[in-house]
DNA sequence: CCGCAAAAGTGCAGAGACTGCAAGATCGGC
DNA sequence: GCCGATCTTGCAGTCTCTGCACTTTTGCGG
């Protein structure tokens, strides 16, 4: 009776779905995202042009899929913290987690360069940050066992969400070559602190 | 020798923008956005349809225009707030002086309730935050001296911007009946005790 | 005042995104 | 094996959005 009774179906659809999600990042990095065409990311998922437009809205919605992915991973494995531990630190346990897993980082770091070079994919990427926020605030809500009108849950999904993005954001900026888990670190500790302004750090 | 040097051609153009702005919300909310095409927006405005794209790159963009009139708006009163006053404190205040202006008010709910109904919007209106974000990161930066380098700024505006949007979701779901200004003030006290689970309200 | 260079507006033509519809293919249960 | 439900596909058509070349407007210095 849950959502994970996998019938032939249900798999089918998600392998075309993320086949599509793969091809239209690949196409996006390697032609540019205005020269690929839907088109093109339907032959390369053996699909339909039509059948694209079944899954996703648009190009853009597509090259950011592997984000809403990533943001249901996150949130099973928050789910999976020990009930006891400050929502902050199971945010911090869980990044720590998913950062070591290299290969998936790669992917990641690819699709961000991405968006960075590419403006049109700033409003669905944030969409995508929507959605996992969402889910973010459910999982946080059962967590601390408050109702659905409660603004703790929403604004703390919120709030580190937004941490998250700056942190991805300041270390791309940084080329890549800084300390990614740091930064997470960073910027969780200025949420745990309220946002007080801490000294500067000696330059 | 500044941006505000307002020529006749600044001046013009900014009317103009406005002018699609505005017709483009209009228009979305008497007919709805699927059926307001360019060519209305354009004619309204009394424009060419090849000038609409001159100034905002799709129908939706055209629509959540004014959020980022709104963004420049909370900047400016933003660097007014007296130099110590804690930026949590900066923030709450401007905040209610923005919703004490009810004329703006008004024609914001209805941009938010179109938003609301119009999921195609979401994107498009949090990039309009995305600037927002950016415009406040540089505000905080001045006010507390930090580097562009500093997490500090990055982190309060997105976690800021983050909240507001939540506190006005949430209000809007109370379909304006509440008082945004107290959501509001419930949001920056979650945000300045670090996100620390408060005990349930009594329900 | 006048002419000029830069900036803004416009028309046109074309590629491609995206949608509704109706018909065909596939799956899951009986 | 059969049937209803679901998924895929082709088709036709509308509208978005862009590059380019051309006209108009603006601001400025003579």
């Amino acid at each position: 009776m849950d959502a994970v009774t996998t019938g032939l179906r249900e798999r089918k659809k998600l392998r075309t779905r993320r086949a599509l999600g793969a091809a239209a990042l690949e196409l996006a990095v390697t032609h540019g995202l205005a020269e690929m065409t839907v088109e093109q990311i339907a032959e390369a998922a053996d699909v339909s042009p039509r059948t694209f437009f079944n899954y996703f809205s648009s190009k853009e919605e597509a090259v950011v899929a592997a984000d809403v992915e990533r943001a249901r991973d996150m949130g099973e494995r928050l789910a999976e913290r020990p009930d006891g531990e400050p929502v902050l630190e199971a945010v911090r346990a869980v990044m720590h987690e998913m950062l070591g897993d290299t290969p998936r980082s790669r992917e990641w770091i690819a699709q961000a360069r991405l968006v960075k070079s590419e403006p049109t994919l700033v409003p669905q990427q944030l969409a995508a940050y929507a959605a996992a926020e969402r889910e973010l605030t459910a999982i946080i809500a059962e967590r601390t066992g408050r109702g659905p009108q409660d603004l703790y849950p929403a604004v703390t999904a919120a709030a580190v969400m937004s941490a998250m993005r700056v942190a991805t954001t300041r270390w791309l900026e940084s080329d890549g070559h800084g300390d990614l888990v740091g930064v997470v670190d960073q910027v969780i500790d200025l949420l745990a602190v309220g946002l007080q302004s801490p000294p500067s750090r000696a330059p």
